[in-house]
DNA sequence: TACAATCTCGACCAGATTAGTCGTGAATCC
DNA sequence: GGATTCACGACTAATCTGGTCGAGATTGTA
C-alpha cells in the first residue's frame, strides 16, 4: 500500500475547507462529522498540515481552520507527501532521489513509475477535487428527480 | 513505500534463478551470497514463490531452486503479487478491484494510476531484469578496459 | 546403513508504523 | 469568568517488517 490513512483523511479534510472557503473558519468537530473521519486523529493532520503551511488556524469561539491559498493552487502531489513524506515506491529510490547514491537492481522500472506518478499528482490539485465531487453530488441528485 | 523488501529482494532472487537456469538446481545459500541477502530470510521468500509456482525446489546433496517457466514468461506484476499481496495504493482502490463495492473520495485518480501501473509491469519480465543486468556488466567491463 | 547436504516449516522476536485516544493547556470571544 | 476551540504531547493496541532459530524431512554418496 503506498498510502496510509493519513494522506487520504488529509486530502478529505482539504477538501471539505475548499468547499467552505470564503465562509470563515471550520471547525474540526463539522470537518470529522462530514468527512467521517475520528476528531482526534484529524487534530494531527491538521497540526501537520498547519507546519507546511496549507491551512491556518484560529482558536476560540468561531475559530477553525481555513486554506491559506486558492485549492487551485495546492496540489495533490504537495499535501500527500506533506502527510505521508515520500511516495517513492521503493527505499533505494527515495535515496536516489533525495540527492542519494546507489540505485538498486530494477530501480530504473521504479524511478520512471514514480517520475509519472509524481507528474499525474502533480496536474491534480484540490479544486479539480472538489469539483468531481459537486459532479457526482449532480449526478446523484439526477438519479433522485427521475 | 508501495514495496518492501520481500518484492525488492525476490525479485533479486529470481534474477539470480533466471542467469543461471539451464545449470541444475542452485542453492539458497549461493543466491543469498551473490544478492547479498539474509539467507534465512530469503527461505521465506522461497517458500512463497514455490507456493504459488515460480520455483520448484528439490532438496538433498546438488539440490536448489530453480524456474519452472522460462523467464520470459514472469511477469514483475506477477511476482510482486505473490510476494506483496495487492500492490493498490490505497485501501478502497484494493477493495473496489476485488470486486469491492464503494470507491472513496478520490479514487478515480488511484484507479487510473494502479491501472497504468499494473500494465507497466505486465509487460516487464524478470527476462527484461537480466537483460538489462547483463548490459550493465557490460558498461562496467568496458570501463574497465579503457 | 550412516552421514552430510539441502530444503521445509513453524515458532519466536525486536523495532517501526499505523491509527488512534486522552488530557492538559493556551487563546479567544462573550 | 466561562464557554469554545485549537495545540500539543503522552500513551496505547494492533499490525507489519525484517529478520533468527531449531527441529525435521529428503536425498545423494560412501
Amino acid at each position: 500500500m503506498l498510502l496510509s490513512t493519513k494522506g487520504d483523511y488529509g486530502v478529505r479534510a482539504l477538501i471539505d475547507l475548499a468547499k467552505h472557503a470564503g465562509e470563515g473558519p471550520v471547525q474540526r468537530a463539522d470537518i470529522a462529522r462530514r468527512r467521517q473521519l475520528p476528531e482526534s486523529y484529524l487534530d494531527h493532520l491538521l497540526a501537520q498540515l498547519r507546519r507546511d503551511g496549507f491551512i491556518r488556524s484560529t482558536r476560540g469561539p468561531g475559530g477553525g481552520h481555513e486554506l491559506t491559498r486558492p485549492p487551485e493552487q495546492i496540489t495533490l502531489l504537495a499535501v500527500l507527501e506533506c502527510l505521508e513524506g515520500s511516495l517513492a515506491p521503493l527505499g533505494c529510490v527515495a535515496d536516489a532521489n533525495r540527492g542519494g547514491e546507489s540505485l538498486c537492481g530494477q530501480s530504473w522500472v521504479w524511478q520512471e513509475l514514480y517520475d509519472d506518478m509524481r507528474r499525474r499528482l502533480g496536474r491534480i490539485t484540490i479544486a479539480d477535487l472538489v469539483a468531481h465531487e459537486r459532479e457526482h453530488e449532480q449526478a446523484a441528485v439526477a438519479n433522485y428527480t427521475i
